[in-house]
DNA sequence: CCTGTGACACGTC
DNA sequence: AGACGTGCCACAG
């Protein structure tokens, strides 16, 4: 039902549950939902989607290699870079989120059952 | 109605 | 090791 054909619902859904600190990568997110080949579009849900205020942190979620928007972003990578380093997100000298410590297990605090297909840091382990 | 586009990821060269 | 091409699907014009 609430899935039911809405994509974005479901990548909405999935950026909504990344814990606070943590950040999440397209594919991730997409593999989340069930639609790793949807990876891409992931990407345009968080543009259609009605922003952080929305209940959406785009800025929780990256690229897999950790780096931000190009600029396509809500306001720039910049902007995302301060509003995850105010979330107690560390980054690297190269201005690119340190996965290494900061990536979502995938795993929602909130949520007991994790979800199908649920990635782990080792995954970013690269 | 059809074509083009788009915040990516993965496989292969 | 990096660079290129392909696949995926929905929305806009």
């Amino acid at each position: 039902m609430e899935s039911n054909g809405d994509f974005f619902t479901r990548a909405f859904d999935v950026v909504r549950r990344i814990p606070g600190g943590k950040v999440a990568t397209y594919g991730q997110i997409a593999r989340l939902i069930g639609e790793p080949k949807k990876a891409r579009y992931v990407g345009f849900a968080m543009h259609s989607s009605p922003g952080v205020a929305g209940g959406v942190p785009c800025h929780r979620v990256v690229f897999k290699d950790g780096s931000l928007a190009p600029g396509f972003a809500f306001g720039g990578a910049d902007a995302q870079c301060k509003l995850l380093e105010a979330e107690g997100v560390t980054f690297l000298s190269d201005g690119r989120v340190d996965m290494n410590a900061c990536a979502w297990d995938g795993r929602d605090p909130n949520r007991m059952g994790p979800p199908p297909g649920f990635l782990t840091a080792a995954e970013f382990g690269d």
